[in-house]
DNA sequence: CGAAAATGTTACTGGTCGGTAACAGGGCCG
DNA sequence: CGGCCCTGTTACCGACCAGTAACATTTTCG
């Protein structure tokens, strides 16, 4: 019996794959990403990727759907840091995405996907829809509990801002327009909550 | 001698392999044009694609190119139309830009491209950087002009509204926040311009 | 243990990719 | 006219692509 005291449990070649995917395709774009690259980065073989995935196409779906549950959890998150207080969860919703456009890895896999996926009727669309759709409605429930007037404006206010920083770091860099989004989007919030019926228009 | 009177004078081959690449780029994505296509579309061929650029990714940045002459061009008719009038040269450009979020055929090669031409190295990428920080400073000196007090912010704020509602109408469609783009943002402009200090932030 | 299931290896297909060589027209201007 | 430059045509290259078949190996678990 060797010696298994650095042994961690490797996680299952259908996880790997996947994370190696999401990574890949973050890095090098979805086009830009062939399967043997993925099979080898998750250090299984393609083969292996084919017997749990019927077709790269279906692999995409799955790393988006990954990126959407991560966000769910991160909604719950903020549900339990601040319980019923949506004004705190939009506050620090916000904070913590500011705090992601500071490095490269900028994980918006959603948009990038959007952008990328030109096929109108590829699968992996409409479950970007879906998922932003149901972020949407989540975020105007939470602007109704945080008690702002006009919850579907500022909403689709946050929403804009949050995916033009995303977009604005990628094609002007981090220090571009992006780098004054916590404080943008903060003073938004803010004035909604005052009583603000839009941006600095008083009711 | 045969009759020519619905002869027009088609343009040179180069100028139609631009159009005919950038139209491809629009629709099926960057890598998921191949040259071979793009000539077709062109009616031209290969050859002749090959003699003018001496690659794809050459084409690619010419372009870029075009796009960025053609919104300088976009600004100088602005200037034209409202001379001096920074204030209305701002609210024209932000509700045409709203006009053009209706259609599928979203403008936005400097942010498709962004997204795909992953090389870091790519000659894209530093001409994307250097057109989005002309246009950043453009609308800086548009702000103070227009006798905003932190044109700086204005500008940032309108900049990530605008690159939001792009890559939003691509994800949540064209019924998803972005609709609401040119009424947030003409509230933004006018807030500031009745002297906010920030979104609903009073001097 | 022993069998079944999952994983790994190698080699292959047909297609597309970016890019090139050789050659054949075609319009323009002296 | 005759030469020249631009354009078009065909065929090709090596590399990569997504996806599959056949077989060997390891892991899992009764």
């Amino acid at each position: 019996m060797t010696t298994d005291f650095c042994k961690k449990p490797r996680r299952s070649p259908r996880e790997r794959i996947i994370e190696a995917a999401r990574d890949l395709f973050r890095r090098n774009g979805i086009r830009g990403t062939g399967v043997d690259a993925i099979a080898d980065a998750a250090d299984s073989n393609k083969m292996t990727l084919y017997r749990h995935f019927n077709s790269k196409d279906e692999l995409i779906v799955e790393c988006l759907y990954r990126a959407g549950m991560e966000m769910d959890g991160f909604w719950q998150e903020l549900e339990e840091a601040h319980p019923g207080d949506g004004l705190m969860q939009l506050r620090t919703w916000v904070r913590s995405l500011a705090a992601h456009l500071d490095d490269d890895s900028c994980h918006c896999e959603m948009m990038s996907a959007a952008v990328q996926l030109t096929d109108e009727d590829h699968p992996g669309r409409s479950l970007i829809r879906t998922f932003k759709d149901a972020q949407r409605d989540r975020v105007v429930a939470l602007c109704h509990k945080a008690g702002i007037a006009d919850a579907e404006l500022l909403t689709d206010t946050l929403l804009l801002l949050i995916e033009g920083a995303r977009a604005t770091q990628k094609s002007s860099g981090v220090m571009g327009p992006s780098a004054r989004f916590a404080e943008i989007a903060d003073a938004a919030i803010l004035s909604f909550a005052k009583g603000d019926i839009g941006i600095g228009r008083r009711a």
